[in-house]
DNA sequence: CATGAATGAGAGTTCATTCAT
DNA sequence: AATGAATGAACTCTCATTCAT
C-alpha cells in the first residue's frame, strides 16, 4: 500500500521505463532481471537507464521511494478521524490495505521479495522503517481500544502481522491464488471487484471476532 | 516429489553444499547468489555444484524437492485423528506449521522469494500444489466443523491464508520482526521459545474466535 | 600547420574549451579523459565539442596545431642573429627553450605522451617534424662552431637530446619535481623563477664544458 | 632502468599476457588499449585477464611492481664499489642506464607515459619513489665527488635530470631516434650496438666535463 | 573422484556522437 | 547558434559451465 510521491512529476519516458521496471522486477527480480531484458520490454535504448537513474541499482531505489510512501497518510488520517470508532478503524485500514495493494500487485511482490533477502541494507531498512511506522499508528489504534474495554487484551503486533499478513499470502502468486479460490484460468483476482470484497469481508470478520470483547457484537 | 524424499540420503559433502546453498540463497536470492559465493562458503570447489547437482538450477530443484515435505504427512495424519475435535486440529496444525516453519527459516524465505516470482514455471507449480494440498486438507477440516456447526461459516481458503499468512508476516526479515517485537539487537526470534509460543497463542487466540461459535468459547 | 598558426584568433568559447581540454589531457591523457568530463570543467555543453571541432580527435590535433610553434621563428631567428656568438646562440636557445617549455607545462606534458604512444601516426609525424627542424638548426649551429673550432667535435644529435631532455626531466611530473628540489610542498617549481634561473645556468653550464675547448672557457 | 623482480617466477601463460600487455600499453597506452585488443594479441581469452589479474588496473600495477625495481641494487652496488673512482662510478652508471633503458623500451615507454599524467595517485607515487631514491645515491655520488674536489660544485639534481633525460629523450620515439640519427628506415636504434654505444659515449663526454676540474681531465 | 584452469556469453556501464529543436 | 535527449558501440568484468588431468 502505497502513496504516489505527491507533487513530484517524471518525465513520459521515466514514468514508462519505471512502470516496465516493476512489471519485470515483479515476474523475474531485481538480479534475475537484465537492463537488456528491461531496454527491450520499455522499447527504449539500454543506455537509457543508466542516462534517466544513473544506474540500475538506483532505479531499483527510485522505483521504491517513487511508490513507497506505504499508506502513510491514509493511517495517519484514519487514527486521527474522531468520527470513527475504534472497530471502525480497524475496518477503514482493512478496506484501505487491501484496495491498495490490490491495485499494485507487481510493486506490492517487488517489495516484498526484497524484504526476503538481507541484501541492499540502506534500501531495506527504508522499507522496514515504513512498516514499523504503520504497525506504531496500528498499535496505538489498538491499544485504544484496549484501553477503552472494547478490543480484548490482544497481541498489536501480531494482530498486525495477521492483517498484512493474510493479504500478502493472497498476494503471493497469481496462479496460487486462482487455484486456490477454484475461479476460471484467465481470472485475474486481483482486478476482480468480488474478490477483493471478499477479501475484506473476511478480514474484517477475522479482526471483529478477534477485537471486539463478546458484549460487542 | 515434493512430498516425499526424506528417505533418499544424500552424501554428507552434498548435505554440506545444500546447507550452504539454502543460506546463500535466502540472503542474496537465487541470481543474487553465484557459484563462487556458494563454493567460498561451503569450502568446495568450484566446480563441485555442477559435478553433483549438473547446474546451479538443478541445485535449486534439489533443493526443494529435498525439503518440500512440508508438512503434508503431518497434516494428513492430523487430518485422520479421530482423538482430536476440530479446533482441536486446528491447534494441532498451528503448532505444528509454527514449529515447522521456524525451524527452517532460510529455506523458507526461498520458497517465497520463488513463489513472489513467475520464473521456472515448473518449480514454481511443483510448490504451488503443496500450498494447494495443504489447503484442501485444511478445508476439508473447516468444512467438517462448519457442518457439525462447531464452526461459523468462514471462508475456507482465506482462513488458510490468514492462518499461514501470519506466520509468514513474522518470518519475512528477521530485523523487522526484531523491531517490532522490540526486543534486543541480538535476539533472534526464530530460535527463540518464548517468541513460538507467543505466535502459536496468538494464531490460537485468532482462529478460536475466528472459527467458533459463541457458544463454544 | 604545426610551425604557423598564432595568426589564427580562435573564437573566445574555442579558446576556452581548447585551454580547459589542455589542462584534463595534461591530467589524464586523451583517452583518459571524456568528453564528458571536459564539458563540465569547461562549463559547456557536451555537444560543443563536437560541435566546434567535429570529434575529440580533432580537437586534439587542433590543440597540437594551434600551439605547437614550438620555437620555430625564435631558433630561425636565433641562428640568424649575427651579433651571437655560436655559444651566445646556444645560450639564447637554452633561455628560451626553459621559457617556453616551463610556461606551458601542460600543452608540453600532453605533446610527449602522444610521442611515447605509436597511436595517431598524422599527429604523431607532425610533431615529430618539428622536432626534426629544431634540431637541424641546432645542428646547423654546432657544426659552425666546430668548423669555427670554437667547439669541440661533439655529437649534435645527441646534445640535442641532452639540452631538451634535461628540461623534459624537469617536466615529467610535478610531484617528482617537487622531491628532488626538496622544495616545500605547494611549491610550484614551473612558475618559480629561481628553480627556471636554476634550471637554464644548469643547462648553460653543462653546454658550456661540453661544448668548448678548454681555451675558451 | 629496472631489475626483475628475483626470486617469483610467474606462470607461462600470466607472462606471456603480460609482455602482450607491455608491448600493448607502450603502443596505444593504457586507457588506450582494451582488453580485447590485448586478448587479440596475446591469443587467449578475454576473461584470462580477469582471471589471472584481477582487473586491468591491477595487471597495471603488476607490470609496474614486476619489473620496477629501477636499478635500485645495481645503483647501490655501484656505489658501494670501493675499488671505482668517483668519475667511474658515473661512468658504471651510465652504461648500465643506457644498456638497461635500451633493452626494455616499451616498458620503459609505459612507465613515462604513467608519469607524465597525474592520475592513478598511488601507481605513481610509487614509481616516483624510485626515482628519488635513485637520484639520492647519484647525489651522494656526486656530493662526495665534490668534497675530494674531483668533481665541480655542480647542481646534483639537475645532473641526474641531464643523464636520465638524455637517455629518455632518444626512447621517446623510435621513429624520431630513426629521423635524428638519419639511418635507414628499418633501423631499430634500441637493439643497434653502435647506436649504445654512442650514446654511452656521448653521455661519457657530457659528464666528464661537466663535473670534473680541469685538472682533472 | 575431484579440481584448477580456462572460456563464451552476457552482465552493467560509459563512451563519442547525432539529431530535433 | 546552441543544446538536451537519445543512441549504438564498445568497454571492463563476472557468470555458470566445461574439461583435461
Amino acid at each position: 500500500m502505497l502513496q504516489e510521491s505527491s507533487g513530484q512529476v517524471l518525465s513520459d519516458k521515466k514514468e514508462h521505463i519505471l512502470n516496465a521496471a516493476i512489471e519485470l522486477f515483479a515476474e523475474k527480480g531485481f538480479e534475475g532481471s537484465s537492463i537488456r531484458d528491461l531496454a527491450a520490454r520499455a522499447e527504449v535504448n539500454v543506455a537509457m537507464v543508466n542516462y534517466y537513474f544513473g544506474s540500475k541499482e538506483k532505479l531499483f531505489e527510485t522505483i521504491v521511494e517513487h511508490r513507497a510512501t506505504f499508506m502513510r497518510g491514509k493511517l495517519d488520517e484514519i487514527e486521527a478521524d474522531t468520527t470513527l470508532s475504534e472497530i471502525g478503524k480497524i475496518d477503514a485500514i482493512i478496506e484501505n490495505y487491501v484496495a491498495k495493494i490490490l491495485s499494485q500487485p507487481s510493486f506490492h511482490r517487488i517489495l516484498y521479495q526484497e524484504l526476503l533477502k538481507e541484501e541492499r541494507e540502506a534500501l531495506h531498512e527504508n522499507i522496514i522503517r515504513i512498516f514499523v511506522q504503520n504497525t506504531h499508528t496500528l498499535r496505538n489504534i489498538i491499544e485504544k481500544g484496549i484501553r477503552k474495554k472494547v478490543f480484548r487484551k490482544v497481541d498489536p503486533e501480531l494482530t498486525m502481522a495477521t492483517l498484512i499478513g493474510t493479504i500478502n499470502q493472497v498476494m503471493l502468486s497469481k496462479s496460487l491464488c486462482v487455484m486456490l479460490v477454484e475461479s476460471k484460468d484467465n481470472f485475474d483476482p486481483y482486478t476482480d471487484d468480488a474478490f477483493q470484497k471478499r477479501v475484506i469481508k473476511h478480514l474484517k470478520q477475522v479482526m471483529h471476532s478477534y477485537l471486539l470483547e463478546q458484549m460487542n457484537r
